[in-house]
DNA sequence: TAAAGTACGTTGTTTTTACAACGAAACTAA
DNA sequence: TTAGTTTCGTTGTAAAAACAACGTACTTTA
């Protein structure tokens, strides 16, 4: 697990503990890494799930699937982000969202019953690995939030500059990369993928943005 | 505040501590009771905030609302319900949505930096909150998930039918009544009030569903 | 109890979106 | 390299939603 050590210290849940105590407390935590293809789903929605997965490389999806096999994004994770994490402490078993990955990804599980009634070494960062999850409990909170900002806009155009100024903010420049594809930019606003092409287009003649690929500007 | 005290106990964020425990606890966070008349703003988006607030009677909405007034409600919370607990950990000093009362309503506000770092009695329950602040976190969560669920159906029918159902598990009754008038409800559905009213009157005719008023029955 | 205000349903028109279908470009793998 | 696949933009048409306007019933309050 020492390849990763700079990934697992990156993470919100370790944030201040060390790197050879966090190798300590991934025993206690019986952490095990497992290996996920491209569009491999990692949760899916309904399942009974005991762990929190935390990713080592490559990407996902939390997602939402209804009974017509209709999509939501709700967001995109990287390497050091973890989830499941509201499972542990909202007394659910099952997974409210599936989580899928889009490129080949390793994701470390940390069984969660381990977390909440530690052993002694765990004991001592007990209080930190709580208030570590306190955090990454409100801050999915305000992503959530984000999330319902974009959706909740009238139209296809007033979605998108939602979604684009945010990306903008947080790049802290007119000029950024997003991480989503076209389809999945769609199944993140819940829009229709053809017509929000077709807004884009427009709002570039427009001269509101300008983009190429997954690279926009605004204007 | 005794007069509240089977609200206080009630609580999420009291879970566990008892009648005469909370008393005392109060005056270490120091909280502190407000009045609010209907339709009064108690948060107001973008605003700094530095308590948590918790409702003692009446009820209020969560909201987002943008520049040209249009607003999306989150959640409506009443008597026990706590809100702004996202502000504590998320390291976010301005509000994330608005708070408006629906009716007369009194809250207990709590002063969050008190609860972060103790005194010496709040220290004998801070693990306790701690842990109830984890629950009401990721219940938060499970919300606004839920509401992502309904936002994110592809028409007026979808939405109204994903809503109607939870709200029937949730009274664990084919009967049960919403704690939304029209207006609200199209505006936590990101629906025009006009074409929803439509909608649900078309259903009814329909049989599908029937109601009258805030009460509903799923056929 | 009269008057004002609010909540809700209804309707017709305009605007917007969903859907399907297609072609071009980019990417993948044999 | 070539064939197959995926991604993306474009277009026309059908379907749905937004909006405005209005009537009625129910509430509030003076």
């Amino acid at each position: 697990m020492e390849k990763y050590i700079k990934v697992l210290k990156a993470s919100p849940l370790f944030e201040g503990i060390s790197e050879s105590e966090i190798l300590g407390l991934l025993n206690c935590l019986g952490a095990q890494k497992k290996v996920f293809q491209k569009n491999a789903f990692i949760f899916k929605f309904g399942k009974e799930e005991k762990c929190i997965g935390l990713v080592l490389s490559g990407k996902v999806n939390l997602l939402q699937e209804d009974f017509w096999g209709r999509r939501s994004i709700i967001d995109k994770l990287g390497a050091s982000q973890i989830f499941g994490e509201d499972l542990v402490y909202a007394n659910i078993k099952n997974s409210m969202l599936s989580v899928q990955a889009t490129e080949k990804t390793e994701v470390l599980f940390i069984r969660f019953t381990n977390m909440v009634s530690p052993c002694s070494l765990l004991c001592v960062f007990h209080s930190r690995l709580i208030k570590n999850m306190l955090v990454v409990l409100a801050k999915r909170n305000a992503n959530l939030m984000q999330k319902i900002t974009h959706v909740c806009k009238k139209n296809t155009r007033e979605k998108l500059m939602s979604f684009l100024s945010e990306e903008s903010a947080k790049a802290k420049s007119s000029k950024f990369e997003i991480c989503f594809n076209r389809e999945e930019l769609a199944d993140f606003l819940a829009l229709d993928r053809s017509a929000m092409s077709a807004e884009l287009s427009k709002m570039q003649k427009e001269k509101i943005i300008k983009f190429q690929k997954n690279k926009f500007e605004i204007l």
